[in-house]
RNA sequence: GCUGAAAUAGCUCAGUCGGUAGAGCACUUCACUCGUAAUGAAGGGGUCGAGGGUUCGAGUCCCUUUUUCAGCUCCA
């Protein structure tokens, strides 16, 4: 695809750029549009994202809503058909200042501003308008063949909330029609999977405004996949050696400023109670409490690691505008644990988190995620705790074992822990940003102000390095993700409906129920349509409702031969068995993955 | 928290100019007794999120508020 470049030259773009460029040309002619229905807008950031462009707007006084797009698309849509050529120059900072301010454009002037001395400052034009922008650009405005806009909301200037709130308004923008609606199918997947959706629709769980914003409540069903969950990873953990430990969901305020977590996050927790002169929060995490049980007595480096894990109650006074079902609420349980180690352990044990972690991913089938070594910021002293040669030892030792596994990552400043970095595994839900499901963080602040020791061979005192992990996160945040990677079609041994026993008609109930009993018997967590329907409405529900794995059809036939016709959810195939049969190879299939 | 949008039956949604609240599914009952993705009929079900206002009259217009959604900020 030809281009033109910020140096007035035009030639041929890669075709991994192709798609890019399209869509920041699409955010430009965004901008015109808007500029000629609202003549007094004026522009901040307008760049090319994952799937299309957004444009950071400031309107004035000027609202606008999605209902104004077809007006906006068709102004855009002239722009194509006037087949306006971009252009491009290059003016000097001065120049550009004063161009710039006379056309009003205070974002772009404050933009030069925080440029180097030294930058190149250009500018592309097509017909009147003129934008700020180093290309480079489609040639003419009708090689962007596909747009649509997709959405408005508001977005801080340079991302910051102390800044003023400007309008985004986001598109998407691809090389062809068919992409553009092959797209809009993906979109409207995405959507039909988003575990809200389906924890609805499998009655999984709920929330009540009597109850509380954020405040999932997880129902018969929702539960049980919870529980299958709980066990799952308990298991694992205790044949790696983790003891597990119960702690209340309370703590006292001096607990969270001994940790320093007080002075981080108040404002994300919910606020203290006082009671006969003592304050108390609910607890956010569960790091204190941890310690707490390590300096509960002397430890001897023979003991080392001691790895304290818990299935713990956490609340949150997350901002209103983040909560999102159960993959982000203001209670969650998050898969804990605290591994206390000698200096020589670390990489051992990192490595062994990290095993799990994978290990973990394999039994869910869990391929598409991105791990990140978060880092301190090392200029923002407030946030992280103030002694670079731990965080210089910390990091280097994280990044060591990462290096070491071979494992690609990708390194993000600024966000660590405030008490260490750590190995974040990322992964992105049916609809909305990326999320950390599993997090492994190397901590050298926390045992030092608890003040925790271990005895070393040389009956010294010494203090351990703490790893904090999660494997699944947060249950429900774990569970969030299954739902929507499985579309509620979970896997035998989570399902909470495994079978479904369904007669043809009310002649075959009594054999349904003796069926039915020798699953419940079983083990094998059985329901039974005995509705007045047909086989065909009752399969159709089965399937819909609760996605169950195998559904047994039982009629005539079934019955004289004492049999059961399992039909597998994801093969829709049909085989006939004896309940023996069937039993045993449900048990052995739920077996498999413990 | 911020910007924008939305809230009507258990669920998904319609409701025009302000004039007695609707559909499909689900539920209940009856008939049918059925073989692998919807049998038919009848019936019950609503302070239109909440509170105020305008009006002879408000689901509809205005204000406040709560919640939900999209995104921004945040995420120990």
């Amino acid at each position: 695809m030809k281009v033109v470049f910020n140096n007035g030259t035009s030639g041929e773009c890669s075709p991994e750029e192709e798609l890019h460029i399209i869509r920041h040309s699409a955010a430009h002619i965004l901008a015109q549009a808007v500029k000629r229905l609202y003549p007094e807008a004026h522009f901040a950031y307008g760049p090319a994202t994952e799937k299309g462009f957004y444009y950071d707007i400031d309107l004035g006084e000027t609202v606008i809503s999605d209902e104004d797009f077809p007006k906006i698309e068709a102004e855009m849509q002239k722009i194509v058909k006037e087949n306006l050529p971009f252009k491009s120059f290059i003016l000097s900072r001065e120049e550009s200042i004063k161009l710039m301010q006379e056309r009003g454009e205070v974002y772009k002037v404050e933009h030069i501003g925080d440029l180097d001395d030294d930058a190149v400052i250009s500018f592309f034009q097509q017909g009147e308008y003129i934008d700020m922008c180093v290309g480079p650009h489609i040639n003419y405005t009708k090689a962007l063949k596909a747009f649509k806009l997709t959405g408005i909301s508001g977005a801080y200037w340079k991302n910051n909330s102390e800044n003023k709130m400007l309008t985004r308004i986001n598109g998407v923008a691809f090389s062809s029609k068919e992409e553009l609606e092959a797209y809009e199918k993906e979109m409207e997947e995405a959507r039909a999977r988003d575990h809200r959706k389906i924890g609805k629709e499998m009655g999984l769980f709920m929330t009540d405004n009597l109850v509380g914003r954020g405040l999932p409540m997880f129902l018969p069903k929702g539960y049980t996949v919870w529980q299958e969950l709980e066990n799952y990873i308990k298991e694992k953990e205790r044949k790696l050696g983790y003891q597990h430990v119960m702690t209340p969901c309370v703590g006292s305020v001096e607990l969270y400023k001994t940790s320093g977590h007080w002075d981080h996050y108040k404002d994300n927790m919910f606020p203290a109670m006082e009671v006969e002169g003592e304050s108390f929060v609910l607890r956010p995490m569960n790091c204190p409490h941890h310690m707490m049980i390590y300096a509960n007595k002397p430890r001897s480096y023979r003991q080392l690691p001691i790895r304290i894990g818990e299935i713990a109650h956490d609340f949150r006074f997350e901002a209103s505008g983040t909560l999102k079902g159960i993959e982000r609420g203001r209670h969650f349980c998050q898969n804990d644990a605290h591994l206390f180690v000698t200096p020589d352990q670390i990489e051992s044990e990192v490595k062994s988190v990290v095993d799990l972690i994978f290990d973990v991913y394999k039994d869910f089938n869990i391929t598409d995620y991105r791990c990140v070594l978060s880092l301190r910021d090392p200029a923002d002293k407030k946030k992280y705790h103030d002694d670079d040669e731990m965080w210089n030892k910390a990091e280097d030792a994280l990044r060591q074992v990462l290096n070491d596994l071979h494992i690609d990552y990708t390194e993000e400043i600024g966000e660590a822990a405030f008490y260490g970095p750590k190995l974040d595994v990322n992964v992105k839900p049916a609809v909305g940003a990326e999320y950390t499901l599993s997090t492994c963080q190397l901590d050298f602040c926390l045992p030092m102000k608890f003040d925790l020791k271990y005895i070393d061979s040389n009956s010294n005192e010494q203090t351990p390095v703490v790893l904090h992990r999660a494997i699944l996160g947060s249950l429900d945040r774990f569970m969030a993700y299954l739902i929507e990677e499985t579309k509620g079609k979970f896997p035998l041994w989570v399902a909470p409906v495994q079978v479904k026993v369904i007669p043809v008609s009310e002649k075959h109930l009594d054999y349904a129920n003796k069926v039915y009993e020798a699953l419940d018997e079983a083990g094998i967590r059985v329901e039974i349509d005995a509705s007045n329907e047909k086989v065909g409405y009752k399969i159709r529900a089965a399937r819909q409702e609760d996605r169950v794995p195998y559904m047994l059809i039982l009629g005539e036939k079934e019955t004289e031969a004492g049999n059961v016709s399992a039909r597998d959810r994801d093969t829709d195939e049909t085989s006939e068995m004896s309940i023996e049969e069937f039993i045993k190879m449900c048990k052995d299939r739920i077996a498999a993955h413990r």
